[in-house]
DNA sequence: ACCTGAACACCGTTCAAGT
DNA sequence: ACCTGAACACCGTTCAAGT
């Protein structure tokens, strides 16, 4: 284990960030929760867009091997699908700072990160496939489904989390419902 | 027109906003631009947030009458409908640091806002119903189908902007291709 | 290779005044 | 009522050293 300080200064880093938004997480309150000086971060780290970058990566990758374990499940396809959206919606409502952090900046360009995303997109489109041909959803371009339904599940989640999902209770609406809304329609023969 | 003072720093906030996000605003330089003191901005807003509340409000309210007028067209509600949510997306693409910032935050609890948004989500709702009615959507609570095809629309957009619908080029989507691919799915008897 | 302390330019906010 | 200038505490980043 070669750069203890680093996951440190990661882990901190993300202490903050959930705690008060990007906007709380400083360089110099980072290196005093790592027990360092205000200025190893720069050791480690080009500086702090590099060092929230990292975080976001860390994060990232995290979310793809949660989501690979939900795809690699025996279920049918179209309960796999259901609950990694569900899942994904929860992950944003639960962490929405991470959540933003990471669909803000998208200058993240390390090529682990791009693969990473690229992997966790395709699973998604073989399980959109496999419930296709299960006939649980309707035929048409599988990435497009794809997209579709990451589209509802992330746009949904955003807004629920900003408050602004049918805030007055008559057909209230919150992002796992709106989920399940989309699943329905889709449903061939109906 | 009392303060005009007030305008000029609520347009430069705007304009560093737009060119360099959040973190680019900055009092000092709001005030500088605004030709005057780095403390001027003081006597109009009571914090830097509350002067980045401001405009967002300013944003909203805006949005909340392009909408209106859309919405109020002559032409048939599916077809009003789909060029509202063409719309939303377009707007997040052009302005997404305003969009960032009116989503990142909604501690905006104003009155006035509250119900700009209601309204406009009203709006939605009653064309929606109208859709409805003409049978180009499906039945069902139309204030979940408005916060469905809404969801979309801010889902595909937030993803765009940030890059993260499909890079690779195949069934590439963007946003108002996935509103299209919703509306289709939706469409009654197929 | 990793860390420290001083230093610089910048920022948000407050305060005592000015008109 | 609106604005200014000095001041304070804080921050990101750099630099010259230390081990």
């Amino acid at each position: 284990m070669p750069p203890e300080t680093r996951d440190a200064l990661l882990d901190a880093a993300e202490e903050l960030l959930d705690a008060g938004g990007v906007a709380a997480v400083t360089l110099r309150e980072v290196g005093r929760r790592a027990g360092v000086s205000h200025n190893a971060p720069y050791k480690h780290f080009a500086s702090k867009e590099a060092l929230l970058a990292a975080v976001a990566a860390r994060e990232l990758l995290r979310r793809r091997d949660t989501l690979a374990g939900a795809l690699a499940g025996a279920e049918p396809a179209e309960v796999v699908l259901r609950d990694a959206l569900h899942r994904y919606a929860g992950w944003a409502l639960s962490y929405p700072q991470r959540f933003k952090l990471i669909f803000g900046r998208w200058t993240i360009d390390s090529p682990d990160l791009a693969e990473a995303a690229s992997a966790a997109s395709a699973q998604l489109v073989d399980t959109v496939r496999a419930a296709q041909s299960r006939g649980t959803l309707p035929a048409g371009p599988p990435d497009r489904l794809a997209a579709l339904l990451r589209a509802v599940a992330h746009g949904a989640a955003d807004l629920e989390a900003a408050g602004h999902l049918s805030p007055t209770g008559k057909g209230r609406a919150d992002a796992a419902g709106l989920v399940d809304d989309l699943l329905a329609h889709l449903r061939p023969g109906r």
